[in-house]
RNA sequence: GCUGAAGUGGCUCAGUCGGUAGAGCAAUUGAUUCGUAAUCAAUAGGUCGGAGGUUCGAUUCCUCUCUUCAGCACCA
């Protein structure tokens, strides 16, 4: 028998085994017939899925990850069925829902194309008509690897032993195909209305890169076609907003053929950085920050010292001269230690903060590259703080604020994880743990909230990561703020305390942007190109009517540029529809048209890229209208 | 690094089942003087990512290599 528990709290027994549908044609009560049918045919309500468990039935809609999950996981077995009746040799690997659909993983002799997935896609459907009746079962350890291995499907088996000894496995079956699934699962496939295969990967087996490489499928599917269609629509908008394609339509950045992963900036790109840099010195001048800049190469056995060499130097260059051998610094962090230990510090002095915009190279490995997101040459916006350990509290802190100022400038969302030690790390436990409770007892005071993120640590020390969400969700970690009691160590860092004795200062590592370079990837997406007044290259262009204005054009051009502002004069012999479609294009926040009226009148007439046509205006206030944007740094 | 895909004028792309390539936009020049997202015309621009091989002949076929893209793995 199945039990099933109606949203209205009614509760009636079934015999197992029976069609999801005749459930709902057997069902009396009007109000949960009507939703039970909703959720069959996946129509108006809410409640679109119904998903079995044990020999419960529970309601979940598509809109609350229970049900996301469920409805994504089934959809993995439908895409895993459909592979074993067209590539019976298929083994199966794992089959997960992920943030967005599902993917599965599997062991094939053919490589699948863009064809062969479309095949697939359409035996997906047939499977979904077809709509199997859908049992559960569950097999002990022993049955569930013998039904495994009788079916050949040896990965499976593999996952089976890693079990433990005692444990239940629960079995999901439709039609010609079962797979191992821990539920919940549907219980009728015909809520599936909108399939679609995405893409094709490779994958490691059990995400080790020592194992086998496996062919992945990615897919998502809806209870309702128009969901698919938006769906695809907003990874339309998301590819529109790569920074990668805006970044060469704007004329901002490229990477070259002659140097991967080493990021050019052209003169407008150079503009966003170096504003982005300015605020950055403002801010941090305003909060007791002192700016250094120390040397990109420096000895090697200094990066020894520091355990860089030994935990990174894979991903390091080296250069050698004179029978000397130097390392290019992939952080900025012993730089700031010698600095500090060039002399003598007393408790009074605490806390010494150092600032830097410093350039680091690593060598990511060539798969790693993406845009200006993951580059061989970046800009960290470095500080470390130096301090005595009653200062953490109040320093962490500090920076936590200064994180939050600066990101909501931008209109940022981010999350925030702490992350603890890692396997290859250097200190004592107890060193560890002091930190990490440290960190977590700031957040905790400050009522943040937080994720834990184990083994993510530097090898030096715990951190608070700060995430930001990109336009297509992805997440990128940007700001971090870490405490490490480990190079003071190791660079046998000093102060002298209030009581006469040296002292081990505290040091935090922190930055807020992460890299200037990826940041100015994510602020293109997240602004779609369209950067705020303060931020964009060309703040604003004048453009006239016919050539007759250039004159009066350039007086205007000439005032605000005495003021400061990115202007240009567009006197160009063509037409205003076409001059004017060229500056949207290139999104300068504010365009001003000047023909007979204005220059009678001394006014320029505003059409700015967000909102249009706003009308004439005194130059004048033209000018602090644009003064204004800029100040308040507003979009 | 791994699996798969792709590299053609500044940009977006077409094309050649092997006979050294085209379009639109951009650029340049000329005409047009036109008030809120494309005026018309002409001109110029490419040894088809690089190296090697097969061939009478390679941008096209083969091998290697570089770069990029989608993932995976990595990310101090």
């Amino acid at each position: 028998m199945i039990k099933i528990t109606f949203p209205d709290k009614t509760v009636r027994e079934f015999e197992s085994g029976i069609k999801a549908i005749e459930i709902a044609e057997s069902i009396s009560t009007s109000f949960a017939k009507k939703v039970f049918s909703a959720c069959i045919n996946g129509a108006e309500s809410d409640l679109r899925t119904a998903i079995s468990e044990d020999s419960t039935i529970q309601f979940y809609t598509f809109d609350d990850n229970e049900g996301k999950d469920a409805f994504w996981h089934t959809s993995s077995h439908v895409l895993a069925q459909a592979v074993k009746r067209l590539y019976p040799q298929a083994k199966l690997a794992i089959g997960p829902a992920i943030d967005a659909g599902f993917y599965y993983d599997f062991d094939v002799d053919v490589t699948f194309t863009p064809e062969i997935l479309e095949q697939i896609e359409e035996e997906m459907r047939k499977i979904i008509k077809e709509n199997p009746l859908i049992e559960r079962y569950v097999l002990s350890r022993k049955e569930a690897i013998s039904k495994e291995l009788e079916a050949g499907e040896t990965y499976k088996v593999e996952l089976i032993n890693a079990l433990d000894e005692n444990a239940e496995i629960s079995f999901y079956e439709q039609g010609d195909f079962f797979d191992m699934c821990t539920g919940p699962h549907l219980m009728d496939l015909s809520v599936i209305k909108a399939v679609k295969l995405l893409s094709l990967a490779g994958a490691y087996w059990r995400g080790d890169e020592n194992n086998k490489m496996l062919q992945r499928i990615y897919g998502i599917t809806f209870p309702k076609k128009a969901q698919l269609e938006e769906y695809l629509e907003m990874i339309e908008e998301a590819k529109k907003r790569d920074h990668r394609k805006l970044g060469k339509e704007l004329d901002l950045y490229s990477l070259m053929d002659e140097g991967p992963g080493f990021p050019f900036f052209h003169p407008k790109g150079m503009v966003i950085r170096n504003e982005l840099e300015n605020f950055w010195r403002e801010e941090h001048t305003k909060r007791g920050y002192e700016e250094i800049k120390t040397p990109i190469i420096l000895d090697a056995d200094m990066w020894r010292r520091s355990g860089h060499w030994e935990n990174y130097k894979e991903n390091m260059y080296f250069t050698e001269i004179d029978e000397r051998e130097f390392a290019v610094k992939p952080m900025n962090c012993p730089g700031g230690m010698l600095l500090y230990n060039r002399t003598m510090h007393s408790y009074k002095e605490l806390p010494i903060r150092y600032a830097e915009l410093g350039i680091v190279h690593r060598h990511e490995k060539s798969g790693a590259l993406h845009g200006l997101m993951r580059v061989r040459n970046f800009t960290q916006d470095d500080a470390h703080i130096f301090m005595s350990e009653d200062q953490i509290v109040d320093e962490v802190s500090g920076v936590i604020d200064f994180i939050d100022y600066v990101y909501g400038i931008f209109g940022f969302e981010y999350a925030m994880e702490v992350s603890t030690k890692p396997e290859k790390s250097i200190g004592t436990d107890e060193q560890w743990n002091l930190a990490t409770n440290a960190l977590i007892q700031v957040l905790e005071s400050r009522g943040d909230q937080y994720k834990i993120n184990p083994g993510d640590g530097a090898f030096y020390g715990p951190k608070i990561d700060f995430h930001l969400k990109d336009s297509i969700g992805r997440t990128w970690q940007c700001g971090t703020i870490q405490l490490d009691f480990q190079m003071p160590e190791r660079f046998d860092l000093n102060y002298i305390g209030s009581d006469g004795e040296k002292h081990r200062p505290v040091v935090i590592h922190r930055v807020i942007f992460g890299s200037i370079e990826r940041f100015i990837g994510i602020l293109t997406e997240h602004f779609a190109g369209a950067f705020p007044t303060w931020l964009a290259p060309i703040q604003s262009r004048i453009i006239t009517v016919n050539e007759a204005y250039s004159e009066y054009g350039q007086k205007i051009m000439q005032q605000f540029k005495q003021k400061g502002i990115r202007i240009e004069l567009d006197d160009r012999n063509e037409k205003l529809g076409y001059k004017i479609r060229e500056a949207q294009i290139q999104k300068i926040p504010y365009m001003f048209v000047i023909g007979e009226n204005e220059q009678d009148a001394n006014q320029v007439n505003i059409r700015s890229y967000r909102e249009g046509n706003e009308g004439a205006v005194d130059v004048n206030a033209a000018l602090e209208k644009l003064l204004r944007d800029i100040e308040t740094k507003r979009f």
